[in-house]
DNA sequence: CGTACGTTTGACCAAACTCAACAATAGTGG
DNA sequence: CCACTATTGTTGAGTTTGGTCAAACGTACG
């Protein structure tokens, strides 16, 4: 996501100033003013929102050099939190509208930025008419583009109920859909934290395992 | 949503061109380059994405005033279609840049426009993991919002196909949540393409319709 | 090495989908 | 202005998908 955004993450660099969250700890309360934007410098970061029902909606993951906080709004309408142990750099709006004001090149990344960042919720928001299982397949190749792009092996750093949260399913459907995913033979769990994806050698294993997983490294579900 | 944006309006008017859609003709062909942004002039549109199956998963509708095309992307991944006979002004995203180059407060509308884009998509992916009829009740007043802001009665361009299309439902299940909703009291469906809200005269009418109408007119569903 | 936490698994249940027949609407031409 | 027809929406029965609850299990961390 923050392919090309090196100007921009040098110019928050030079305003902001970089705190360390413990696992689990709040980086954004709801409701918080929504003046400032943060730089994940370590670590891995969600933000969501809490339903009603105590049910809570994850909105995105971010790690090391993702830039959130960008949507509008006065009042911060997600909280975050610390999905591992994280070092966030946290810049305030008003001084990078200095900056913008000396450089119109920064103003150009930020909007690039946040374009980005809205196309990427389209496909998050089309991908939640899915069914679970389509949901699991493109979070296991979206992570494997961010976390790993040049790798099989997935290194998840959320639990399965992070995962469940952003898919608006239940654990025990992750697990279900992971282990059928396996026992297919598209994935290998290796213990709670990282899965391997098998596109590659699936050979005739994977039975009719349907060309979701074709273009794994490449583009998504749509036709 | 496009409460303050008059500045930004006014300056694609400058650069557009207007052209007319007859019901059900495609404004934009997913795949086309993404080199343009739209304003809807009068009418409906609606973007959409098509599915392997034939599916068709519906991403927004715009109504007059409103601007889209803004995610980034070399390549449109949504198409468009006019839901109703439409006009849409076409400008060059080039031929915007000039004028953005110019008035840096044109550059700020943009961003603050597709901020506010983001943050919609947030709520509607947010929406999207909630029960069926949740979706139906938000749909509803997001719409009444956006169409009829002062009024209880709104009148629906889409049809049924469109609204499941955008609610990732079936046409089936709008219809039977729109009945119940109205055998409740909370509705009152005038035909196929209009329907009344009846919130504020709901009195002791709607059994134990849950708060979800509360603040109808203002806040949404989370907590 | 032991414990706490995160995960898996199974039986059961409810929400939403499918298929199919039927009804209402709104647009058309007489 | 009415009757006709294509389109759109409604309703019901049966099925599927994913959720709930509860118990067992495994992992990772101290």
């Amino acid at each position: 996501m923050s392919v090309q955004a090196q100007l921009f993450n040098t110019c928050v660099a030079q305003i902001g100033i970089v705190r360390s969250y413990a696992l689990k700890s709040e980086i954004i309360h709801e409701e918080d003013a929504a003046d400032r934007i943060y730089e994940v410098i370590s670590g891995a970061v969600c933000t969501y929102r809490m339903l009603k029902e105590g049910r809570r909606q994850i909105a995105d993951f971010y790690f090391s050099g993702d830039i959130f906080g960008l949507e509008a709004a006065e009042k911060h309408i997600l909280a975050a939190e610390a999905v591992t142990d994280s070092n966030v750099r946290i810049a305030k709006k008003q001084a990078l509208n200095v900056l913008i004001s000396r450089d119109a090149k920064i103003a150009d990344q930020l909007l690039s930025l946040t374009a980005r960042e809205l196309s990427r919720k389209q496909d998050q928001a089309l991908l939640l008419s899915r069914s679970a299982e389509e949901r699991v397949i493109c979070f296991l190749i979206e992570m494997s583009k961010r976390i790993s792009p040049k790798d099989y092996l997935v290194a998840l750093p959320m639990t399965r109920q992070h995962i469940a949260d952003y898919l608006g399913l239940t654990i025990e459907t992750i697990s279900r859909i992971l282990h059928d995913l396996e026992r297919r033979g598209a994935i290998k769990i290796k213990g709670y934290r990282s899965i391997a994806l098998r596109n590659q050698f699936v050979e005739g294993r994977a039975e009719e395992l349907p060309d979701l997983f074709e273009g794994i490294k490449g583009q998504s579900l749509t036709s």
